[in-house]
DNA sequence: ATACCGACCTGTCAGC
DNA sequence: TGCTGACAGGTCGGTA
């Protein structure tokens, strides 16, 4: 489901709402598919620590966790028990990470439930289990680098030499953290450039522009609370609304909005590629 | 070392 | 009213 900009919208909301709270206990389903660590690691990691903040590292979720206010806990066996653990989150395609009233309907797909101190529940739903939940001991790193806060010529520096079509390398999160399908075609719209373009063979202009374009629709898109396509929603229930400002994204058949030549779709890494013909050179 | 391609899952929607 | 197939915001591991 989410990229960048929708993480980035989730995890803003989860730090001002849970941030300081505390995790009681933990309920984890009987499916093993969204779990990276194992259930009972999960369970007795997260339970009695204090969500200190709630931040994004590429399209992971970073939940940093401190030892509790000190009343009966128990050291169990197996869990990160320091106090600097993370409770790490990924969505995957169709992963909700949501701050809940306990008497809310527990919908379909719920993985895991997590009680707050506040009274409130935190609540991780996620109907085709692309999405994972892992716990670490701290100074979680995914690998690769931010977008928004790498240079121009580290980020030119990513492609250089690679054969691999540009929309492959944009989606490899080793190299850039944070840009999936949507933000990828939108991007190279913007630069024009064609998703099937050899990496190593763009200009220095053409990554000029990439790099600019990759920061603006990020930028654009997290202040439009990200893209909502059919169900993404924050960790407030919110809709984005930067699906409105797609340029190519979803409008195969459809004229583009600049020259109106018809926009194309093709396949690649087995992802569907918008472009437009004309403008994308 | 790099690059495709299927696999992992469920849900929805279009077409027959 | 079904049934079938294509497709969906992502990643991983095997194979070429």
């Amino acid at each position: 489901m989410p990229e960048l900009p929708e993480v980035e919208t989730i995890v803003r909301g989860l730090d001002k709402r849970v941030s300081g709270d505390t995790i009681d206990s933990v309920w984890i389903g009987s499916r093993k598919q969204p779990l990276k660590s194992p259930a009972a690691k999960i369970a007795t990691t997260l339970e009695g620590k204090k969500i200190v903040r709630v931040h994004r590292a590429g399209k992971h979720i970073v939940l940093d966790l401190e030892a509790g206010d000190g009343r009966k806990r128990v050291r169990r066996a197996g869990s990160l028990s320091q106090s600097n653990a993370q409770w790490i989150v990924h969505l995957g395609m169709t992963g909700r990470l949501m701050v809940c009233d306990p008497a809310a309907e527990i919908v379909k797909h719920t993985h895991l439930i997590a009680k707050l101190g506040s009274g409130r529940e935190l609540r991780f739903v996620d109907p085709r289990m692309f999405g994972k939940l892992s716990v670490h001991s701290s100074g979680f790193d995914p690998g690769g680098v931010e977008p928004l806060e790498v240079s121009e010529e580290r980020f030119r520096a990513l492609f250089r030499g690679r054969k691999t079509p540009i929309k492959s390398a944009l989606l490899n999160q080793k190299l850039l953290r944070g840009v999936g399908n949507i933000y990828a075609d939108e991007s190279l719209f913007r630069a024009g450039i064609r998703p099937r373009r050899r990496a190593a063979s763009l200009s220095k202009g053409d990554l000029h522009r990439l790099y600019g374009a990759v920061q603006d629709v990020l930028r654009e898109a997290i202040a439009k609370g990200g893209s909502s396509i059919s169900d993404y929603v924050d960790a407030d229930g919110e809709e984005g609304f930067f699906q409105l400002e797609h340029r190519v994204y979803g409008r195969e058949g459809e004229q583009c909005l600049v020259c109106r030549t018809m926009v194309k779709r093709l396949v690649l890494v087995g992802r569907s590629s918008h472009y437009c013909p004309k403008c994308q050179k």
